[in-house]
DNA sequence: AAGCCCGCCAACCGCATTCGC
DNA sequence: GGCGAATGCGGTTGGCGGGCT
């Protein structure tokens, strides 16, 4: 499996690694710790460079690896890490212990991403609006407009202020997107429903608002909340110490959204729910 | 049995970012 | 601030091995 071991190139091994390579890798660090992977190369004598010295500590050899099969519950993690992040696996690997960015990137490419693609393929089949519709105390037509998914986290950059907060609406969202619809001055981009979110700090002005009167024309896109994630690494690297297990339980008691369409359930949120 | 195909995954590569001077 | 080295990250490559014909 993998590449061929050890042909030389440029007077640097290429290839798989032999297990006296790891023996000697392994002692080194050992004796010097993790670091400076270039003078490690030079000082083992490994003829390999420090990248590649590096990659073989970080994904093979570096202590709590966990090896074998990804796990449901892990397997369940990547997934929503992905809904949220995309393609950042070392972030994902950072949530998930003894994993790394190179085998969750590979599970993806090689698993999930097929699996996914099948699943949304028979979800397709059925017709999930017609299902929705009659949840609806009234009737509805669709509109085009972008909606949350099911499963989509709202996110939200605050400025000022620590820690995270987590809140959901409680209005009717759909009469709400309905009602400003008829007004007429709705955009095609902008997130109508958000029933659960979270950001970082309080009060700032790109924070989704938790009501569907205030959830205006300024709301955020979904991109946008990317962006602002992407832009704003304390926030995310806050946001990545939560508890994740009670976040998604959180998560999905609010959030009823089905794919595609004005989808709304009301939930009437808990009277001791504090976000 | 032999050849082919394809999934898996370790490793490579290029680019971006960070660090140290 | 500029520069080179080191490090980090994500996309891609390519060979092994198992399944299929």
């Amino acid at each position: 499996m993998g590449r061929n071991s050890g042909f030389e190139k440029d007077g640097l091994k290429k290839g798989m690694w032999s297990a006296r390579e790891d023996h000697v890798l392994k002692n080194y660090v050992k004796k010097h710790g993790p670091g400076n992977w270039g003078k490690t190369a030079r000082e083992t004598g490994l003829k390999r460079c420090g990248k590649s010295v590096r990659l073989r500590w970080l994904n093979y050899l570096r202590p709590g690896i966990k090896k074998g099969n990804i796990t449901e519950d892990e397997e369940d993690l990547i997934i929503r890490m992905h809904k949220l992040v995309g393609n950042r696996w070392s972030l994902i690997a950072g949530r998930i212990p003894g994993r790394t960015d190179n085998e969750i990137k590979n599970y993806w490419n090689s698993t999930l991403r097929k699996k996914l693609a099948e699943q949304k393929e028979k979800e397709s089949e059925v017709s999930r609006n017609e299902m929705v519709k009659e949840n609806l105390p009234f009737p509805v037509e669709d509109d085009g407009h972008q909606h949350l998914t099911k499963c989509d986290v709202v996110l939200g950059g605050g400025g000022g202020g620590g820690g995270l907060m987590c809140f959901a609406s409680n209005v009717n969202v759909e009469e709400d997107h309905q009602r400003r619809c008829l007004g007429g001055t709705s955009t095609d981009t902008t997130i109508l429903s958000p029933r659960v979110g979270v950001g970082t700090g309080g009060g700032a002005n790109n924070n989704i608002e938790p009501t569907g009167d205030d959830l205006n024309y300024n709301a955020m896109t979904w991109n946008d909340s990317i962006m602002d994630l992407n832009g704003g690494q304390l926030y995310m690297s806050e946001f990545l110490q939560t508890e994740f297990s009670k976040f998604w339980e959180e998560t999905d008691r609010f959030m009823n959204f089905e794919v595609g369409g004005c989808s709304t359930i009301n939930h009437e949120l808990p009277n001791n729910w504090d976000g």
